[in-house]
DNA sequence: GTGAAAGCGCTAACAC
DNA sequence: GTGTTAGCGCTTTCAC
C-alpha cells in the first residue's frame, strides 16, 4: 500500500520526479532515476489506476462484451482481441451478455462508468441492444459479427448470406431433395442473414421455399437437438440439412444419430463454424468456416483507427468472407 | 461526462446528497431525492468509477485469472464465477495466463494496480506462479482447480488422485492389459496428481508402472495427438488408455482414429472432464466428470468470506469430488 | 532537470 | 436532513 509519496520521500526526490521516471514523460537525470527505481523495488510499489485513470480521465482498460463466453466461437475471437489489446498495453474486460438484453444493458453502463478506452461488442439484439450510451460519452466502439441497427458504428461482420447461399447450393448439388435449415431467433443478425442465404440457394436452384423445412431455435446445442427432433416427427422426412449454428450443429449430429441417421447417407449436413470436436467424430464435418483471427484482427484495428480519429470520422464497415470447407458431411455430386 | 457537482447543479442540491441518494447511504428527503434523480436522468450521469475507487481505496472489480480460456473446463467455470459475482454486484476482469507464466505475472500486477476487491486464480505453474503480491498488498485470492506452493491462500481443489486411481481402475478391470497414460506438464499440480492416481490404480491391481507407457505433452489437443502416435509407434501397443486432460482426449481420439483402431475395441479410453461435443461422436466417452459448478460456487464463497474475515484468518482448502462417467469408450468387465 | 501546487470526481467526517 | 470541506494518489502545468 505504498504510494508515489513513499517513494518520492524514500528517494528523496518529489512525487513529480517519480511520475517522470516510470512513465518516461520527462528527462531524469540518470542517478536520480536509479534512486527512485531502487525505492519503487524495495517498497514494492504499484501505481494505482484509479487514481491515474481519474487524473487522466481514461482508463487503459477496453471492454470485450460477447454474447455468449462459452460459445468457443466467441472465446476464440476474444482471445484474439486480448492478444491484440496486450500489444497495446490495454488490458481487457471481458463481459458476458448472455444472450441476455438485461445483463448487456448493465455491462454497457459499467464500460461507460469505468471510461473504458475502447469497446468490442458482439450484440444481443440487432434491433434492441443500445449502444447510444457510447456514442454519447465519446466511448470507442466496434461491433463484431452481428450487426447493431439503429447506432452508426464501426463494425466488422462477416458475409453470411453469401456463405449460406453456397452451403445450400452444396447440398442440393450433393442430391439434396429436401433441404432443411435450423437458425437462430429472429434478434439475431447472423440468423436471419444466414436464412437470407438458404433461401437465396434454393431460389438459384428453383426450389420452392417450404417453411415446414425451416426452424428457428436458440444458438445452443439443445436447440439444435430440438430441432432435429421436430423435423423428423413431422411429414418430410429432409435428406439435406443446414445448420446456422455451431452449437446447434452438434445437438443436429447427436439428433440425427439418435434418429438412427447416418450423415451423410440419409442426411447430408453442412454446419456454421469450425468445431474442433469434429475431428473426433467418425465424420469429418462440412462446414462454413468463419474467419475468427480476421474479426479480431479487425476489430481491434477499427477500435485504433477510431480512437485515433476521433467520434467524428464516418463510420466504417469490414466484411469478411467465410469459406465453405467441404469434408464428409455431404454427399458429393450423385 | 457530466460529474456529480453537474447532476447537484441542476437538482439545486450539494453533491453530497447527489452522492446519498445514489448510493443509499444516508436519508435524503422524497422530494429532492427525486430533483436529483430527474437531473440524473436528464444528464445520463454515470458516477466516474475510478473517482469512487480512488475515495474508497478499493474496485467492485474482481479479477479471474485462468490458465486457458479457450479450454471449455475454464470457460465453464468463469462464468459460474461471473454470474456469482454478478449477484454481490461485482464485475470480472477476466485475464488468460495462456499457460504462459510471464503473462500470468503481468496480469497479477494489473489486478494489484487495480486493487482488485479480490482474485480467482487458476495457476500456471504449481512451483513458480507468484501469489505473493496479493498477499502483500492485502487483496483477497482463492485458488482453484490448481494447487499453489510457497503461498498460503484459499484454495478450491479436485481430489485428482483418487479418481484417476478409480479411472485406472476402471480399465483395469474392463481387460486392459497395457493401460497407458496421457498427462500433462511437470509445472501442473493436476497433471501430476493425475499421474499419481494412474500410479495408484496401477499398484492396486499389483501391475508393475512401466514409464514406457506414461507420456507427457501440453495440456492442449495437439499434445493428445501426439502422444498416441508416439505410444502406437513403439513396441507395446497399450489397449487402455487413461487421458489427463479433455483436450487432449480429443486430440488422442481422432489419433486413435487415424490409425485405424476402434474404441473401445482395440483401445478403451477414459477422458477427463467432459467434453460436450462427446456426444457428437459415434462413441460416449466414459470420463472423470469435474465439478465445474461446484468449483465455481466454492471458489465465490472462499473468496467472499476471506473478504468478511480478513487476512489474518487461517486459510482454507475445499477438495471436491470427480466422479467416474462410464459411457461406451471403455470395455466392461470381460 | 526539478519541485511546488493544483485538481481530476467522488465520499465521508463534520458542522449545523 | 443537508451542505461544506478535506482528501484519496496521481499527473501536469508552472516556476525556477
Amino acid at each position: 500500500v505504498a504510494s508515489i509519496i513513499d517513494v518520492a520521500r524514500l528517494a528523496k526526490v518529489s512525487p513529480a520526479t517519480v511520475s517522470r521516471v516510470l512513465n518516461g514523460t520527462a528527462g531524469v537525470s540518470a542517478e536520480r532515476a536509479e534512486r527512485v527505481r531502487a525505492a519503487v523495488e524495495k517498497l514494492q510499489y504499484q501505481p494505482f489506476s484509479p487514481a491515474r485513470a481519474l487524473r487522466k480521465q481514461l482508463t487503459d482498460v477496453w471492454a470485450v462484451i460477447v454474447a455468449d463466453v462459452e460459445n468457443p466461437f466467441f472465446t476464440s475471437v476474444v482471445r484474439g482481441i486480448e492478444d491484440g489489446a496486450q500489444e497495446f498495453g490495454r488490458r481487457v474486460l471481458l463481459c458476458n451478455s448472455d444472450e441476455d438484453l438485461a445483463k448487456e444493458a448493465g455491462y454497457i453502463d459499467v464500460a461507460v462508468a469505468e471510461r473504458v478506452g475502447g469497446v468490442v461488442i458482439s450484440v444481443a439484439s440487432t434491433k434492441q441492444s443500445d449502444l447510444t450510451p457510447f456514442l454519447s460519452q465519446g466511448i470507442p466502439v466496434v461491433a463484431i459479427d452481428r450487426r447493431p441497427i439503429g447506432t452508426k458504428v464501426d463494425s466488422v461482420l462477416v458475409d453470411n448470406r453469401l456463405a449460406s447461399k453456397q452451403a445450400t447450393e452444396h447440398l442440393i448439388e450433393g442430391g439434396g431433395e429436401l433441404v432443411a435449415c435450423i437458425t437462430g431467433p429472429k434478434r439475431i443478425s447472423t440468423a436471419n442473414e444466414r436464412l437470407r442465404g438458404y433461401r437465396d440457394g434454393l431460389e438459384k436452384a428453383g426450389r420452392a421455399y417450404d417453411e415446414s423445412l425451416v426452424l428457428r431455435e436458440d444458438f445452443r446445442q439443445a436447440g439444435g437437438h430440438e430441432a432435429v427432433q421436430q423435423l423428423f416427427a413431422g411429414k418430410k422426412h429432409p435428406d439435406a440439412l443446414f445448420v446456422a449454428n455451431n452449437l446447434m450443429t452438434l445437438g443436429a449430429l447427436a439428433a440425427i444419430r439418435e434418429a438412427g441417421l447416418r450423415v451423410p447417407e440419409d442426411v447430408s449436413v453442412v454446419g456454421f463454424d469450425g468445431i474442433d470436436a469434429a475431428g473426433l467424430a467418425r465424420i469429418g464435418l462440412t462446414t462454413v468456416a468463419q474467419p475468427r483471427e480476421q474479426l479480431a484482427a479487425a476489430g481491434i484495428r477499427l477500435l485504433l483507427e477510431r480512437i485515433e480519429a476521433g467520434p467524428e470520422a464516418p463510420p466504417r464497415t469490414v466484411l469478411l468472407e467465410p469459406k465453405l470447407v467441404v469434408r464428409s458431411s455431404t454427399r458429393r455430386e450423385p
